[in-house]
DNA sequence: GATGAATGAGCGTTCATTCAT
DNA sequence: AATGAATGAACGCTCATTCAT
């Protein structure tokens, strides 16, 4: 299955498998349609087992909306740094092609990070948050930048960051060999959305 | 709340009324996640009534799907009607700024139509999937004919399909008082950010 | 199917068609087993429809259990009056064969009147009890007679009254077409078998 | 209570406590009418608890009645295995007497074993219908034996075999201190019945 | 005589979680 | 690190019954 998860990040062992399973229900069925008992199904322990490594249903979705906001956050800020001197619209583009590619890597955790955050308790969820805040932030910057350069034209940036920042999100849902394009190509074009979008001329 | 729901389409009385409470709960918690006794709570009837009206809850949620996708495919067949002879662009225009709208009328609606419809049973889910492939259709002829004409300029349209399709997808979940833009302000913004990712000129 | 019930006894119009679907669900999935909603959907009528006609749904099965135990009465003292000057054999004969044919005619009647007589409050069960207790009598007392006059020889004639009264139940569960003999031959053999286990000679 | 279980085929712990309860339930009130609750009530635990011993009421109800058929095997198998060389009467009076013991010692046992099967799904009841067929079986192989041996006089001797073999049956019902008999001679009155029918000399 | 809507109680079952082993 | 047994609460749903129409 598409129950991928980022390598470095996510913990191994046992830890690590309840971490994939319960990726895998989740995005099938919601945090509240999966149950501790199909995760340890899966795993291939007792469900009571399962309480040795987190300590409750809530911290498993947790540590996976984690894993998925700070990967986003890694990545968006590997494709800042790689174009920190370039125009508004390389930047742009290579925060959009980053932000794609995610959604085309780790599908699934995309699905969970993005859909399953409010049935966390707000304790649990504001470390999740506060990553997504940032990623927002880097991606309005360049926007803000693209226009007081005048490289970019746009009556109502906000909206224009909440529209291109909405465009990976979708990608997760559809992505996959039946689609008969890779990721790069997916990860142009949407690039290419947001330069248009964006108004970029050159 | 926004616990809206069109008028004409929606049943009257103890019928309507679960319906509304349903599409609260199932948009708030999902449809694993709200329980019989919760919609009945809100309506304010013993959670045995609400099977004198629907044989299941997932009938409740099916209702709601069908409910959303006739909206959906009403609107968008009014907006092809009112542009039928005008040039593609005021036609994607039109229907972006439909499927906006719509999003902003019904948020809770839109929702739980769009991502409470894995939850369904294939047989219930089955007509509204047939709905949300003809607004698809409309959507993606549009395109072809402004690539036809030459007015629009696209790499991949199906990918296009799919992108301008999901820009309203996402203004269910964040569009209210707190935006500080009236819903025809953001259905004119995003029919322009449509109109660039098609690469209409004039 | 074989939900028959003794003409004339039984109520005519949609009392008797509910005692038909009530007999019917009750012998196949006994009192408990059977709602008053599949006892409705038989009769064709909504099951708030049913209690114009019965004050609860124990007492459809009263009432079924009443006609078996009166028919089961009446076919005795028929028999026992065609008999009343013949010897204690030919009365014992008349008796179970009398008994037999009740079950062959009455299968699913005989199956409800005797294994569903426990769920019924003992108000409504005490007229039926009382009409079993007299059949039991009129066998008591044609063997008591047949010992007298020496015809039968009992070690235990009590015993006997139990084991030859319970013949007759066994054959309401598996007489039919399937088992190639007709009602008039498993009444003989069973007369048979009674005069035998009563140790009739002549 | 009468809620006795045999020995050795009888689990320990609550699983063999929750057999019991059942067994009374069912014996008293029907499959369909004893509730999860009333079973785990008088075992004295949570309702949830009885689904760690056993997947589902129907399993409580399967595992009775194959307890119920094993036994009954058994015992036939000893009563025929210690008669082997006998006449074909005493073969038959063993088998009768070692039937109408089953019924004196497990009396609840035989109740819910005849009269519940049919609530039995039917891949859970196959096992137990094997049993039963092979008793009858050996029922039917004597009464052959005594025919063929000139011993019986049967006119029908498949009704023979049903008639005799509901002997045992009735006795659960009723069977107890207030018959002012024992199980000795309850039984020993049986197999005499029993060899009469089958129309024995000698 | 019949209905649809309603109800409180209860159904069999599963839930997340705990704990002694 | 792992288990089986246990629990209170809740699940979706059906029960027999009532009542206004």
């Amino acid at each position: 299955m598409g129950a991928v998860l980022p390598e470095g990040v996510t913990p191994a062992g046992t830890r690590g498998r309840i971490l994939k399973a319960g990726l895998e229900l989740f995005a099938e069925s919601g945090f509240a349609g999966a149950s501790i008992r199909q995760i340890a199904g899966i795993v291939g322990i007792n469900s009571a087992t399962l309480y040795a490594h987190y300590p409750s249903k809530g911290h498993v979705l947790a540590a996976l909306v984690r894993i998925g906001h700070e990967e986003m956050l890694a990545r968006l800020t590997e494709a800042a740094a790689a174009t920190r001197d370039d125009s508004a619209g390389r930047q742009l583009a290579a925060l959009v092609r980053a932000h794609v590619l995610l959604h085309t890597d780790y599908p699934l955790l995309a699905v969970v990070t993005n859909s399953e955050l409010h049935a966390l308790a707000p304790e649990l969820a504001r470390t999740s948050l506060e990553l997504r805040e940032q990623c927002r932030r880097m991606l309005a910057d360049v926007l803000e930048l693209g226009v007081r350069t005048g490289e970019f034209s746009l009556d109502d940036p906000m909206l224009a960051v909440t529209a291109i920042g909405g465009l990976g999100v979708q990608v997760a849902q559809w992505f996959g060999p039946a689609l008969h394009r890779t990721r790069e190509q997916v990860a142009d074009q949407y690039a290419q959305f947001a330069l248009r979008m964006a108004g970029a001329h050159r």
